[in-house]
DNA sequence: TGTGTATTGTACCGATTGGTTCCTTACCGT
DNA sequence: ACGGTAAGGAACCAATCGGTACAATACACA
């Protein structure tokens, strides 16, 4: 029995995603948010708080939407081979570069930014983190050569191969050379094998 | 024949670097700088002309400091393995933090932020991580287990050993738990056995 | 067709941003 | 001792920051 909301908000957590994601937590004004969402400053306030809670929505967007993404790419039954699936992703994040896509991973820009002095985006970011690691624990456990490892031990592959995508996504954020990050990728395949 | 400056330039830089190094570029104001660095905008401004030369030079004294004690310690000649080296080199990273050093790498933070955007800033990151690369492939070179790889396969697994680099310190920024941080370091010396 | 209610848009807010101006201060060379 | 010159310091600047107040608006329900 009143006003009803004239933007659909998921949408507008999308948008605002596309924003956080070119200029990172901090380098994203209110007027950009406000131009690239395509509201004004009452209905953005009104729907979302503040600009921190704002971000923290995208994020969990974020999670939903990109990290589901590549977990379902390292639990994908249709690559029988584990391994096989993390060099996908891997190929994958380098592709996304030569595509022309220079902003890297929203989690990891986060995860060198404002996580570290806001725990609650370090919670989510590292929510999301775990979340690949997972992925890429299952991934190994389909994968023939890391058949003798024990549970600790795909553990600890995963959490390096974690650290490994977020430094390549990173790196990929700061304009480094497409032939480094081509010789990450490659390698990491090779040392998977 | 003039007041000469009251204050040691490079201290000044040393001082302002530990202030960009905790709050990041962006992060870092004014106010902030002038505290730490013990003096007023007036000897600021006119020492360092603007905040982004300041923080150009901060990058040039850390390559000089920090990246330069990395590449002595790949080089070290006292360590005769290459690959114990590049080990050490992880761990040295990895203890960092369980020593309470959450701020992670001046240059990987730098990496994920103002260099999307500044061309200057990115070239300057780069520079130092390719020295990094370099001293990895040097340290490869003196390593037995990797005297079969061609010059070629030295490069692209020093470029997959940076990537890891930057990837284990902007999780070590992000305050990841200290058994991610741990696995991805011991991970990373078992793949180069 | 009212009437109540939530949304919308705009004007505004104090605080803070990076940066400048300009007067004072202190040193070096003569 | 003095004069030229550069550094130090504080007041000041416009612009922008994130956030709020409130009036105009438009819809749902009766």
């Amino acid at each position: 029995m009143a006003r009803p909301r004239s933007f659909d908000t998921d949408a507008a957590i999308e948008k605002a995603m596309h924003v956080f994601w070119a200029h990172g937590y901090e380098g994203a004004s209110l007027p950009d948010l406000l131009e690239g969402m395509g509201l004004t400053r009452g209905s953005l306030y009104k729907a979302f708080t503040d600009k921190k809670t704002l971000f923290l929505k995208v994020l969990d967007h974020y999670e939903c939407k990109a990290v589901q993404a590549g977990v379902a790419l390292l639990t994908d039954p249709a690559i029988p081979n584990g391994a096989d699936r993390i060099r996908a992703m891997f190929t994958g994040a380098y592709q996304a570069v030569t595509d022309g896509d220079q902003r890297g991973c929203l989690l990891c820009t986060a995860a060198a930014g404002p996580s570290a002095y806001d725990p609650e985006i370090a919670a989510a970011v590292e929510q999301g983190l775990t979340a690949l690691r997972d992925g890429m624990e299952d991934a190994l456990e389909a994968s023939p050569a890391h058949g003798d490892l024990d549970t600790g031990g795909r553990r600890a592959l995963a959490d390096m191969l974690i650290a490994q995508y977020v430094g390549l996504r990173t790196m990929a954020r700061a304009r480094v050379s497409d032939d480094t990050l081509r010789n990450a990728v490659r390698s990491v395949g090779v040392m998977l094998a």
